[in-house]
RNA sequence: GCCCCGAUAGCCCAACCGGCAGAGGCAAUGGUCUCAAACACCAUCCAGUGUGGGUUCGAAUCCCACUCGGGGCACCA
């Protein structure tokens, strides 16, 4: 009988003593892999959503180490973020505590859960020794330009007190809470990734195919990039034109009004003094009060407020009015729009509220119904550009502009800079010191890290300032510059800081010198393999590839994207809805650890589908899973041959099919089809227990080499069970290290393959045949087959179709 | 509203370039073993690929339209 648990406890500690994934020694001279798995957050013990992540990443290394490289596979902890300080308000103790008791917890599940993890290069986030590199990335940043502050309207949830990152806003409301987020202008530290906006996008050519095309998607469409042309307008009475960005000169002639952002400072001032002034102020005060919610509301209909100010038309020198409204954002182009109300719904709904002209200058199709059309068509009403279509019209009238001077072709990006100022405790540290005289100061490098002042005494509670304003001693310093009194910056970094470069940590997580080991990222970098969540699709990989980028320009990388392959893994999911204590189809890991063992669960995993694929816990089953183990085990017990046995002394078709499904499970594994993996090593299994019971018998050498084969493959995902077969067939652990199976290339030839003769595409008959049988020869078999001459029934034939070896198909005449 | 992905047996899933719809599993049924049962082993059962059209000698696979399900973005000018 099988006992899975007896099994775990065998084999743990032997697996500590051999560390058989100890990677990178000084005289390992097998050929490198990264890869790597998303580290986890340390909030409570692991999860589900753990279990399947691991699983896959560790089919992945443990394939790789068996074919022979040096895997590098570490694992550590973004252990920085909101729900340890929460934990700690509630709980009253200190968020280091909190988080270093969860990461002992999950680290002995891992270990427990046979990950594939080298020991030797784990990392914590909130660890100083860690934390100080982002720091001095910061200041990297900051003296090249990449970081900087502004004053700016940022997501601010009044429950908990502090800005949110967009990531944290889910659908209007505080993700965390739940309270609808409002905005708030404040003055925080941005990183610049626009700059990188243009490489961020091109880069991606590299990833394309060994990325999931829907990441690819959704990075191109976050980053946004658009081409149209920056148009000036003269403003009347006032000295200064105004600048809009549209996507549609070649609509210029149509634009029949103008609008600004109603919260951007242009609108204040061009409204400042006009009769409109009153109602403009009591408009901003009510659209400041909506939050997303009522802009995310469909069909809303636009409103806005006429400025008793008026535009020139750089075309036609029209005199258009200028209104202040909400449906244009501040923060895009130039926080200004010329309205075409015939080619822009947006445009046309306002006109219609404010009973604006609408004149069509782009001919839609006879045929066309609807309001704005924004489609091609030759243009009309517009002087020099009647009858061009919409490309050579956008051209033509770029050409115009530029040789006037009123604009120029120009492109503009959804993509925002990055806000990383956070007011909470559980972060890095901003490391800047702010100087009456000197102004923001970095601090020198030798003073890094710039550490986290004690927890207890500071009031943690959210109050819409850092808590470490609290700390007095901390934030008073002498300015390094000039030496006068000045205090720290009270912010903390958003914890994405630090998932965007901890990958190269690995490398030398104990690095005293530099955030990371230039010569060994050149040895192991770029990532061969990332797996991880779809969640992190824009943000956590967006970013990433920022900082590549930026260390790149630094010189301290030799590449420019960190991850080659990307697998995102699905969820695992409860009867079609997420799990949840409130829904009450929560499956807590350690319940099914316990019920079917370490390896059923991993298997379960893994066979349920393709790995991006959600996984349905009600339509899978360990409990099968736990069964086939048992039969792969019972395996090992037959075998009655010594090891070392000459297997090519074994049965020939046997070994065939042991050739057949290792090589057919190899190619699933490089294209992520693990579950087809598995599904070939059931059908080894089966193939095996059939050729001891009822075939060659248990005494064959080829029966040796399909148990063997099965244990081999069977420890990409179960690795306990592999490791007792393997020492069970008369070797010593570790399975893992021994090598994948050998598959000789003659075995896989077949002598004769079944040909498929139809007739009007209906199968009649069926040939052996050799694999490199001629066409010609073909063709004359399947004529002569009585089971053709019968189907045709006397009709001449039309053509005949072959497809050596596999299909001919004869199509009689009608 | 726009964009993307998916739909194959009662269920979860396979099927390389278009070429016999079935590799694997769950469930079910029958049998062997057993005093009986569990386990194990053996065997059987089951769909013509969401719907409608098209291309082709031939379509789960390619094209068009639709239905349902899932996801992303959401006033980005």
């Amino acid at each position: 009988m099988y006992d899975v648990h007896a099994v775990q406890e065998k084999w743990l500690p032997v697996w500590d003593e051999i560390a058989p994934f100890r990677s990178g020694r000084p005289d390992d001279t097998r050929p490198r892999k990264y890869v790597l798995d998303m580290f986890p957050y340390p909030s409570g013990d692991l999860h589900m959503g753990h279990a399947e992540a691991y699983a896959m990443g560790d089919v992945i290394a443990r394939y790789w180490a068996l074919k022979g490289f040096n895997v590098m596979h570490p694992i550590g902890w973004d252990s920085f973020g909101l729900p340890a300080e929460n934990a700690a308000i509630k709980n009253n103790v200190d968020p280091a505590l909190w988080t270093d008791e969860n990461i002992a917890q999950q680290k002995a599940s891992m270990r427990r859960y046979a990950c594939s993890f080298d020991w030797d290069r784990v990392l914590q986030t909130s660890d100083p020794a860690y934390y100080r590199w982002n720091q001095w990335l910061f200041v990297q940043m900051f003296e090249r330009g990449l970081a900087y502050r502004k004053d700016s309207a940022v997501n601010w949830c009044p429950t908990c007190q502090t800005v949110l990152a967009n990531e944290q806003v889910v659908a209007g409301r505080c993700e965390r809470c739940d309270s609808v987020v409002t905005k708030r202008k404040l003055t925080q530290w941005y990183l610049k990734i626009t700059d990188y906006a243009d490489r961020l996008l091109d880069d991606m050519a590299q990833l394309e195919g060994k990325w999931p095309e829907k990441v690819l998607l959704m990075q191109r469409n976050w980053i946004g990039r658009s081409t149209g042309a920056e148009v000036t307008f003269a403003i009347d009475g006032r000295a200064e034109p105004v600048t809009v960005y549209t996507t549609r000169p070649d609509t210029l002639f149509g634009a029949t009004f103008f609008v600004v952002a109603a919260d951007s400072a242009l609108a204040a001032e061009l409204a400042a003094g006009t009769p409109s002034e009153g109602e403009f102020t009591a408009y901003v005060e009510r659209i400041k009060a909506d939050s997303d919610i009522d802009r995310l509301a469909t069909d809303r209909p636009k409103t806005g407020v006429f400025l008793n100010r008026h535009a020139i038309n750089p075309v036609n020198g029209a005199l258009i009015p200028i209104y202040a409204a909400d449906y244009v954002l501040a923060d895009y182009g130039t926080g200004a729009i010329m309205a075409v109300p015939a080619h822009d719904q947006r445009d046309f709904e306002f006109a219609k509220v404010f009973d604006l002209p609408v004149v069509t200058v782009v001919e839609p199709p006879a045929d066309w119904e609807g309001e704005a059309y924004a489609g091609d068509g030759p243009a009309v009403n517009s002087d020099f550009l009647n009858g061009l279509r919409k490309a050579e019209a956008i051209d033509a009238m770029i050409a115009w502009l530029e040789e006037r001077g009123l604009g120029k072709g120009a492109v503009n990006y959804r993509l925002r800079d990055w806000l990383i100022s956070r007011q909470r405790y559980w972060g890095t540290p901003i490391p800047i010191i702010h100087c009456p005289s000197c102004g923001e100061v970095p601090v020198p490098a030798d003073q890094l890290p710039v550490t986290l002042p004690p927890a207890e005494g500071l009031d943690l509670k959210p109050k819409g300032t850092s808590p470490l304003g609290g700390a007095a001693d901390w934030v008073n310093v002498d300015c390094p510059r000039c030496g006068q009194a000045a205090k720290r910056d009270t912010d903390t970094m958003d914890t994405f800081v630090d998932s965007s470069w901890y990958f190269l940590r690995y490398l030398d997580p104990n690095k005293t010198d530099g955030p990371f080991d230039v010569e060994q990222a050149r040895e192991w970098m770029p990532i061969d393999q990332y797996v991880g969540g779809v969640t992190h699709a824009i943000l956590h990989l967006l970013y990433s590839r920022f900082f590549v980028k930026v260390l790149n320009d630094m010189g301290m990388v030799d590449f420019n994207e960190p991850f080659t392959r990307l697998l995102n893994q699905g969820m695992v999911v409860m009867n079609g809805s997420a799990m949840s204590k409130s829904r009450g189809n929560l499956v807590r890991l350690t319940d099914e650890l316990a019920e079917n063992g370490v390896d059923s669960v991993r298997l379960t995993m893994v066979f349920a589908g393709p790995p991006e694929d959600d996984i349905d816990w009600a339509d899978v089953s360990p409990s099968g899973a736990k069964k086939f183990l048992a039969r792969a085990w019972r395996l090992s017990g037959d075998v009655t041959s010594a090891p070392g046995v000459d297997v090519t002394t074994g049965d020939l078709s046997l070994r065939q099919a042991v050739a057949r499904t290792v090589d057919d499970a190899a190619k699933a594994v490089e294209s992520y089809r693990f579950n087809v993996t598995v599904a070939k090593t059931m059908e080894l299994v089966n193939i095996t227990r059939k050729a001891i019971d009822s075939g060659v018998g248990p005494s064959d050498p080829a029966v040796r080499e399909a148990a063997e084969a099965v244990a081999k493959m069977l420890s990409l995902v179960a690795p306990y069970t592999a490791e007792e077969m393997w020492e069970r067939l008369g070797h010593t652990p570790t399975v893992a290290l021994s090598g994948w199976p050998e598959v000789d290339p003659a075995l896989l030839v077949q002598e004769s393959v079944v040909c498929v003769v139809q007739v009007a595409g209906k199968v009649r008959d069926r040939l052996d045949v050799s694999p490199d049988i001629s066409e010609t020869e073909l063709r004359e078999l399947a004529l002569a087959s009585p089971a053709v001459t019968a189907a045709l029934a006397g009709a001449s034939i039309r053509t005949v179709i072959v497809r050596p070896p596999s299909l001919v198909n004869i199509v009689p005449g009608s």
